[in-house]
DNA sequence: GTCTATAAGAAGATAGAC
DNA sequence: GTCTATCTTCTTATAGAC
């Protein structure tokens, strides 16, 4: 990894323990491994930091939204994979998905990082909604959606289906974020919130 | 409102917004009308303001948990109020609910203020835990745990009931703390959340 | 309790040698 | 690109008069 990366890389730890405010140039560049006046051969200031942080997973983003075909058009496919669902199945999706942005670490910090800034501003509080919010809604609701006609899942609303499963995870993910010795504890409600969710909507065998 | 308490209003106001780093003496004192020196005769030293502020809310929370006898003893009472609920009168229960945490200033700018400072360490992350995780699943929990035992709410699984109703709602408030301008929408869904809520936990008619 | 003046120390950023 | 030296500004906190 090249320096200017690596810069990104530890500001994004310090930043997401401490906050932009609580974190010095010199912290960064002690990480790095070179002192405070040779990073700014690297960027221009320490806002140009976080602004290169924000930016990173905006792209990110953008990749993997087009990846996943966000707007609807392909998520049938991922329906068809759920199909033929067993509990049990749904149960291992469920924690696969919840311990990957739980553990992973560019995840995980950049997640805690917008946790600390989402006031500063109003694009910052338009990150955070976008990432945590609105795109798991939309991407979830989509598969959802098919889901239902496959007859997978039974709704009349496939919004507020969306919403009581994925604001529970949502809930235990912030609570894993800050009491990361809870991990066990949420795993296990969220066993049960999945399986109580699949009771509720799913196909009456 | 005397000097010393009109200082923790203030840094309140000023916490909640920019968080604790961003503040400056100066600005405390701006907003009370007197010069940062002054401010020490009232206080230490900063970090002092904060711990009143976490002091008095940790008092506030003490007393009403006292009144409410969340241990569960009493929720009982609580539980009669229910008893004959119409679907109309769930939903303006929780609404006001809602707004009342939403919109009361001192709520709203304590967790807004917690949010911030939640990483900073391991007691407030127990205060931002116990305020906005436990407390509410526990009060919630033991009141729909006689509401189940009375035959309001049908479950064989209380505290993931509760889950399903609280986390949708915690979801919601964090997004209208980030973004003020959503709380319509936020209302809208709100309703629907409590309308399925009962849908699938309610006494069937 | 409030003020002015000021000390003491960070922290961000630049200059210029190598 | 990295370093040392240094500048500048900001911020907390104290001293001491009123």
């Amino acid at each position: 990894m090249n320096t200017k990366q690596k810069i990104l890389d530890e500001a994004l730890t310090l930043f997401s323990e401490k906050g932009y405010a609580n974190v010095f140039v010199g912290d960064i560049a002690d990480r790095v491994g070179i002192k405070a006046p040779s990073l700014y051969k690297h960027y221009r200031n320490k806002q140009a930091i976080f602004d290169a942080i924000i930016d990173e997973m905006n792209h990110r983003f953008e990749e993997q939204a087009q990846a996943m075909q966000i707007d609807g058009t392909d998520a049938s496919h991922d329906a068809g994979i759920y199909e033929h669902l067993s509990e049990d199945r749904l149960l291992e999706i469920g924690r696969e998905f919840f311990l990957y942005y739980l553990h992973d670490d560019y995840n995980r910090r950049f997640r805690k990082m917008l946790t600390i800034e989402q006031f500063h501003d109003r694009d910052l509080a338009k990150v955070y909604s976008k990432l945590y919010i609105d795109a798991p809604l939309s991407y979830q609701g989509a598969l959802f959606g098919f889901m239902a006609v496959s007859g997978i899942l039974k709704t009349d609303n496939v919004e507020i289906m969306t919403l009581h499963f994925y604001a529970p995870i949502y809930f235990m993910l912030t609570v894993c974020d800050r009491e990361p010795d809870r991990e066990g504890e949420m795993l296990k409600l969220l066993d049960e919130h999945i399986r109580q969710f699949n009771r509720i909507y799913g196909r009456k065998e």
